[in-house]
DNA sequence: CTAAAAAGTGTTATATTATAACATTTGGAA
DNA sequence: TTCCAAATGTTATAATATAACACTTTTTAG
């Protein structure tokens, strides 16, 4: 992965993060952030249960253990704000890696890995235009589309 | 709906069903028919729960009602022949409404109205093509492809 | 500054979707 | 006709997600 500095996409998706929130009037609290950490950590799609058994695990003696409301409500603004998206398939979550200050409405074509749970994300200008004409072209109007490819990753082919 | 005959819809699928099922040496016995044909009975997609309901509503005195496996277990034989689809972004069912004696390796487009569950399935050659090309250029190899547009319907758009 | 409102969080319980496991029945093949 | 494989019935439970309400913190208006 000689193209990924991971140091960095960390570094600027929380960057960038606190400055959406901050643009929509939002607050990026330690719990938001916690839970995108999780999913910054790694490119990889993760369950909510998932993501609250990593927050258990550093949870800190004295305080109550997170429910599923936690991860829920911060996996919920996440999405709101486009900083994560789900793997409608797998019921798994990802953290966004398009430049939203270059490309906020994108069609996100995401491919994910069955092997590992790498998920690469591309944008996709064309494929978009070509499915909304499609459906002007029998009255349907489009609100939110879902393009998921599962497969195997180079990586994991190589392996 | 000028174009679309239900009846004959109906009459096609089942009986290309029972084609598709015999030249796979499997039966489409009466559970799975019956779950066929309600989802054939309109073209809205519908959750296994519901499906299961519209079972007992029809069951007859004297049998026990159906459970949650009898209507996954037909789901899964349906989903297994391409008989119906499952809309992975709400959980849902539709009957596929593509001729597959024309074209069994599509790349369907889902369009699901989010007022009245309609469903449309379009095909996509060169979607597919485009995706199929995009994950080969960073050595992705793609197993499954599933694309929906939720949104509103020629039809709720006028009410 | 402070009271009221709004936003966020904690907690318990429960809804929704899906499958595991094992017993029983059915429909053909040997 | 007996045996095998496929299908079905049945009970229990796993996995995913949200409702509801209490409490705390932050923001805002006066």
């Amino acid at each position: 992965m000689a193209e990924h500095n991971h140091n960095i996409c960390i570094e600027k998706s929380t960057q960038f993060a606190q400055e959406i929130a901050l643009s929509k009037g939002k607050k990026l609290t330690a719990q938001r952030l916690l839970v995108l950490n999780i999913l910054l950590s790694d490119h990889k799609a993760m369950g909510a249960y998932d993501i609250l058994d990593k927050m258990r695990d550093m949870h800190v003696e004295g305080q109550g253990k997170p429910q599923p409301p936690t991860v829920y409500r911060a996996l919920d603004f996440l999405l709101d704000l486009g900083l994560i998206h789900k793997v409608e398939s797998q019921n798994s979550f990802y953290a966004c890696m398009v430049d939203k200050s270059q490309d906020e409405h994108h069609l996100a074509q995401a491919f994910i890995c069955d092997e590992c749970g790498h998920v690469d994300e591309k944008i996709a200008r064309r494929g978009a235009q070509n499915l909304f004409e499609k459906a002007a072209s029998f009255g349907f109007k489009i609100n939110k589309v879902i393009v998921e490819c599962r497969g195997i990753c180079a990586t994991c082919q190589a392996i």
